[in-house]
DNA sequence: CTTGACCTTCGCCTTAGGTACAAGGTTTAG
DNA sequence: CTAAACCTTGTACCTAAGGCGAAGGTCAAG
C-alpha cells in the first residue's frame, strides 16, 4: 500500500499528476484510509508505466484510457488494440507530411533572403508573406 | 472602408476570428462607425493574407505579431526576420523527429502482433506498454 | 412599423496535461 | 508538545485559436 506522495516518487509523476489521472479515470486508487489519504495497491505502478509508454507513443489520455478498457475486457481482441495502434500511427504520419510541408516552405523563404544587413522594406521573407497567391512549391 | 462581415467574406475567416486578431493586436480595425461598428481600411485584407501565410508556415499567432510588429519597424533589418524563420524551421524539425521515433516505436508494436483473433490477455502490444524497461527493477 | 440581417460586448467551452494556491487535517520525528 | 512533512478538497490558471451563444443595438427594405 502505498499513499500517493510515494507512488509519484516511484513514478516520478507529480501528486498533482497523479489525481488529475484518477480524475481522469485513469488509474483508481485501491483504497481510502480512515483519514482519506488515498493508498495505491502494486498494480498501480504498471499502470502508471503502461501510461507513460503510451504516451511515448502518441496516444492521448483519452485513448489511453480506452486501450486500458480494452486491456481490462475479456471479450476483447488483440486485433482491437492493434487497430488503435495503427489508426495512431496513421494520424502521426499525417501530422509529421503537413508539418514537413511547412519546413519547406520555411526552406524557400530562408534561402529568398540570402544577404545580410537589408531592411525590412525590402524583406523577400515578408514580401512572400503579403503575397499569398504566389505559392511556390 | 469594410465592415467586420465584410472582411470575414473577403478573406474566408470568420467574425469571430477577426475580433480575437483584434483582442491579439494582430489587426486593428481603421475606425469605428458612430453606432461602434468596425471599420477596417483596405489594408486589412493584406494584413489578413499575411497572418494566414505566416500561419502556413508553423507560426503561431504570437510569432506572427513579432514578424508584423518586425515589418513595422524602420529599424528592423532582414537579418531579424530570417532568424525567427531559421528558430521556426528548427522547431519543426525537432517536432518532426520526435514524432518519428513515435511512429517507429508503434511500427515496432504493430509488426509484434500478428493479426489473428488473440483475446487481449496475450496482446503483445499491451504486454510491450506495461513492461517499460527501467533500470531500477 | 416591423422583420431579418448584421453588428456589439461578454463570457464560457473546447484539447491536453497539468501547475499553483489556499485552507485545513494527519502523521511522525525530535 | 511541537514543528515539519505529508495529506485532503477545491479552485483557478495556463497554452492556441478560436467556437458558440446570450442579450441587445443598428440598419435597410417592404
Amino acid at each position: 500500500m502505498l499513499t500517493i506522495g510515494k507512488l509519484a516518487a516511484q513514478t516520478e509523476l507529480s501528486t498533482n499528476a497523479l489525481r488529475f489521472y484518477e480524475r481522469e479515470g485513469l488509474l483508481q486508487p485501491w483504497s481510502k484510509s480512515p483519514a482519506g489519504y488515498r493508498l495505491y495497491g502494486d498494480d498501480a505502478e504498471a499502470r502508471v508505466s503502461f501510461i507513460k509508454h503510451a504516451q511515448h507513443c502518441g496516444f492521448t489520455l483519452t485513448e489511453i484510457n480506452e486501450l486500458l478498457t480494452l486491456r481490462g475486457n475479456d471479450s476483447a481482441c488483440c486485433d482491437d488494440v492493434r487497430r488503435l495502434a495503427v489508426e495512431k500511427k496513421l494520424q502521426l504520419e499525417a501530422k509529421i507530411r503537413s508539418m514537413k510541408v511547412m519546413s519547406k516552405a520555411l526552406d524557400l523563404l530562408i534561402t529568398d533572403c540570402p544577404d545580410q544587413g537589408r531592411p525590412v522594406g525590402d524583406c523577400p521573407i515578408l514580401g512572400a508573406m503579403e503575397k499569398i497567391e504566389r505559392t511556390r512549391t
